[in-house]
DNA sequence: CTGAAAGCGCTTACAG
DNA sequence: CTGAAAGCGCTTACAG
């Protein structure tokens, strides 16, 4: 109830060329059904204009459902690290529920393969889909996954750990350099005997471009400060416990003097459970991720330190800029990282 | 033009209150002029329904016009540093204006307190005024005002430095523990003959929490490392170039072999330029901001590397979360670190 | 204290 | 190929 003698947006196009303003709205997007004289006289105004579109109008009218996908994996008796993003991600979806955006979840477990390529398959077979948030954890699965997105124009957005060649809209975790470079430091907080330290990964996943960058960050935190520590490489593929065991068995039986341990993922707690078995309660140990299992061991004092980096905000995160992208047009980061938390036995009880 | 068998939002309420949707706005936006019977009716309608209202239409029917105003620095003959945020927050508003935003800008004199705070008064006279965006350059002015802020309940976002203390909205700028950090290390790449290293700060606000920021950072990358280096402290409160000079000089005259130097701002160029003069050449130097004067000294081979934080990024980031918040109710992060950049004489030609 | 109606800037059937 | 009209979920004068 404005008085509008200054028009603009779609009335003024329609104004300006002559036409009706579902006309200058097909021309916006390139729907069919207009002449092509018709056509470029509106492209003309609107460029002249410099018109852009009020996407909070446009959203209203068009009531269009935006329908998104959620793929990570599922949280399973071994570990409860994923019920966090998870979390986060419901969070998320019921604020902007009320604003059109649908979410179906598609699970897979991280001992599985096949079921990360069953679940992308399902994501793909969906007659409607703008969108994805996903944990990329097979990486060549998943770029070929996110190829088939790419393919299909639709957006993808990553969590917990990175693709870099992939080109997501977004990738929201850990900065994974950085957060190796810290697990060093806190690994040689707790050496004073021996200068071994074991640097496992457990996961089927071990050589990913990710495990390298802890890696990395983790070898550079002893080259710059001087450091001639002898990082031994472990790396468990089958994430079985007995499998974990075994290969732990062999490590300590070859290095008997191993006085700390880096696990480079969620899975440190079976590495505390060998070290509780075995009653080597001296050894130093570091890993990722605020669990069940790991508070648990954190506790006891198995466990030294977690690295861990609010999973429940990286969920959160990653749906909502997929709506930020999507339904309002912001621009949103190609990477965010989240902040590198230390969690220790004294802090546990008040971490988030 | 969907059927509507399933109302919601303001409709559905006056419905079920048997009131028009009139009422159920002002009791929404508790304006007065409901009686004490109808607005506990409605007030528990809405908590029933658990209902939250469609932002988007809401900012499309208001028409409201949103008054952000921008205090920062102007740029000045010495250091053009302040044209690239400014940048920045004009890019985002020529993106919002379409979206009832509106930006006043006030500049400073960073030499001069006072033009900080006859700028920050002619702010607070404004008639309309809904948000800021602010440099807090002069940090107890800083506080002072935005406590009056606080007091009108204006929301207020801080970018460059912070005060921490003073509990914005958000900050936008560098970590500058880790700045400092970095400072140090990249000091200490051109240090080999000597133990000594300058630390200055040019600025009114030496003693300011943010250059101390810097500076713990800067003296744990020597602890950490067990470095011992001697760090000689000079603070130059006169910003004016002879007031550098003889303060330059006379840390020399007293530790003549200084090799490396720190300035934790972007004033680094008129040390260099000290140094040019008096043939210093082998001083290593250290500084902060890609700003015209730098770049030269940078080319010329007098500054060695230059810290940056993308200022235009600052810029518009800032100026585009008064606008989430403001208008789009979206949650902002508190805190919203820039990444840190080194640039050097070989890659000065591609940054940015 | 309350309500009917117009309008924000778009989009969507529908009719021609 | 094109347009008139209703509607998205709110807000705002205005009238009573």
């Amino acid at each position: 109830m404005k008085n509008n003698n200054k028009l603009t947006g779609v009335k003024e196009i329609a104004r300006l060329a002559d036409v009706s303003i579902a006309t200058v709205d097909r021309v916006l997007h390139n729907r069919p059904g207009v002449s092509a004289k018709t056509k470029s006289k509106i492209e003309a105004i609107i460029k002249q204009l410099n018109y852009s579109p009020n996407i909070l109008a446009s959203r209203l009218a068009s009531g269009k459902i935006f329908h998104l996908a959620v793929l990570i994996p599922k949280s399973s008796d071994r570990t409860d690290f994923w019920d966090a993003p998870l979390k986060g991600i419901e969070r998320a979806a019921e604020e902007i529920s009320r604003y059109g955006v649908r979410v179906a979840y598609y699970f897979f477990d991280l001992n599985n393969e096949d079921s990360f390529v069953s679940s992308a398959d399902s994501i793909l077979k969906e007659k409607k889909l703008d969108g994805v948030l996903m944990a990329p954890s097979f990486v060549s699965k998943s770029i070929r996954f996110v190829q088939r997105c790419k393919e299909k124009k639709i957006p993808f957005v990553f969590i917990d750990s990175n693709v870099e060649e992939a080109e997501s809209l977004s990738y929201i975790g850990p900065p994974l350099f950085e957060s190796g470079f810290l697990g060093a430091r806190l690994c040689v907080l707790g050496m004073h005997r021996s200068d071994k330290v074991l640097f496992v990964t457990i996961s089927r996943e071990g050589s990913s471009y990710n495990y390298s960058r802890i890696e990395a960050g983790f070898k550079f935190f002893f080259f710059e400060n001087d450091l001639h520590h002898e990082m031994i490489k472990l790396d468990i593929e089958d994430t079985e416990r007995n499998s974990v065991f075994s290969n732990l068995e062999k490590a300590f039986s070859k290095y008997p003097d191993i006085e700390a341990i880096f696990v480079t993922n969620s899975r440190v707690f079976s590495v505390a459970q060998f070290l509780e078995l075995k009653n080597y309660s001296k050894i130093h140990l570091v890993g990722y991720d605020f669990s069940q299992e790991n508070q648990k061991y954190l506790k006891k004092g198995m466990i030294n330190f977690l690295i861990c980096h609010k999973p429940e905000e990286q969920g959160y995160k990653g749906l909502m800029s997929l709506y930020h992208h999507l339904a309002l047009k912001l621009k949103v980061d190609q990477t965010y990282y989240m902040p590198i938390d230390i969690v220790t036995r004294e802090n546990q009880d008040f971490y988030r």
